[in-house]
DNA sequence: CAATCTTATCGTAATATTACGATAAGATTG
DNA sequence: CAATCTTATCGTAATATTACGATAAGATTG
């Protein structure tokens, strides 16, 4: 028990969990948009940005990287790391699918 | 430890990071989209759709109910589940005004 | 009213997540 | 090359999440 059970959702449904997974910590919210406001590549301040612990961000960078909506480059000591364009737009288009069946549903019985 | 620190992040990330967590599961997708395909509110056979007990179906709904995403009305000896349109609107709207951030943003370096 | 049906909640076990300090790994700087 | 700087990873502790069986709560059905 404890572990949740992949095997029987729709691959639709648990890549659109999982993406939100990735965005279910203010964490990584912010590393995202931090990201968003730089003009560069960030060869990582981001930890002075945040009220956490460098191994604790490092950490959420992993699981950034992992749902892969973020890259990351080793560029001598330093890591530089962007957003990765490609896969937002595949998260986007999911999210907004959902987003637009909703929109069609005009009940509202309760 | 083990906590999130909530106090030090933006109002806007955390709700953000909030609503994410609550689609943060393949069965609460599945949920939102069972209850999407119906054309009433639904008296409960979601359990019947979902390859878990209904000890953990509850739990979900639960959680969903906390987000505010779903409605349940008991009636009777059931209880009727719908979409809560209201709060939808909202949760669309943050998640577009972040990618819409992201559309913005023409940077590719790593 | 007893039996039944539906759903929430309780208790509990297993696993996942979050956070941190310490340290390792790898480059650059003096 | 020693010192330093940056970031990943390891080990660990605390808490959260997921899942289930059992049971409670509340209505309806016979």
């Amino acid at each position: 028990m404890g572990t949740t059970k992949t095997e029987t959702y729709s691959d639709k449904d648990l890549r659109l969990s999982l993406y939100a997974k990735a965005l279910a910590h203010p964490a990584r919210i912010t590393i995202i948009h931090y990201l968003l406001n730089k003009k560069e590549c960030v060869c990582g301040d981001i930890v002075d940005e945040l009220p956490i612990a460098q191994a604790t961000v490092s950490q959420h960078l992993k699981e950034l990287k992992k749902a892969g909506l973020i890259q990351g480059t080793i560029n001598g000591p330093k890591t530089c790391y962007c957003i990765n364009m490609d896969v937002w737009q595949k998260v986007e288009k999911e999210f907004s699918t959902l987003f637009k069946a909703i929109e069609k549903h005009k009940i509202k019985c309760c």
